[in-house]
DNA sequence: TAAACGTATTGACATTCATCAATATGTTTT
DNA sequence: AAAACATATTGATGAATGTCAATACGTTTA
């Protein structure tokens, strides 16, 4: 039975889609996790260092991070998002990022029993 | 400064080469992971199902699994034994392949500590 | 030695991806 | 209202990827 949830960048996975997805939901999160810049972001927003914008991680500190350009990085977020591994919040102009701790547990979950 | 290992198909990862090459030693394992086909032979690998050829998962066991063809299950080997996933030995014509639990734990110390 | 068989390599092709410049959208500030 | 600013989208481009057919390579068997 073919999956009834589509793997779209515009999408934010959740555990259960996640699940349902089977292996095409694993990879999806795999597929996340497997760039540099990513990794560099995600690493970044795991150390807890003060954005420039305020209270939190804001676009502008990961093109810093990264010195990528903003579009690119934009698009590194959502893809981030879609695999349920970072949150999102829109405050003022600004674009607050985080880890999105359930989606990390469902990744590590992934690793131990798919493998 | 730059990194002294070359990331190839053609090489082996192991753990401390993993670590010396940082980000890109870790995206390099979850690119390996990124893909449903691969999680599907790491899950049988897993499943210790028993295989056709005697003692052993050969190259044919898993063009059955997977429903691919043999040249692109033996890219998917090479790909998987270049992150350091899986091990290979030739045992007379056949290729035999098994779950490298070392990296594994790499890969989930990198969820861990770069995440 | 020949034939058969499992695996690896090569070449080709369509698809996906990372990246940026240019532009659009929406919010804040002047 | 206008200017400034952060982010999103679009379009384009070069690189990487998954796949298979054809072929080459090694090993075993007849």
């Amino acid at each position: 039975m073919p999956a009834l949830i589509q793997l779209e960048p515009n999408m934010n996975l959740n555990a259960e889609q996640n699940l349902a997805l089977g292996l095409e939901g694993a990879a999806w999160v795999f597929k996340a996790l497997a760039d540099p810049a990513r990794l560099k972001i995600l690493q970044f927003l795991a150390s807890g260092q003060a954005g420039c914008c305020g209270d939190g991680v804001c676009g502008c500190d990961l093109e810093a991070v990264t010195g990528l350009s903003q579009p690119t990085v934009s698009h590194h977020m959502k893809c981030l998002a879609s695999a349920g591994l970072v949150t999102s919040e829109k405050r003022g102009k600004w674009m607050y990022y985080a880890l999105d701790a359930q989606g990390f547990k469902a990744a590590k979950a992934l690793l131990e029993n798919c493998c």
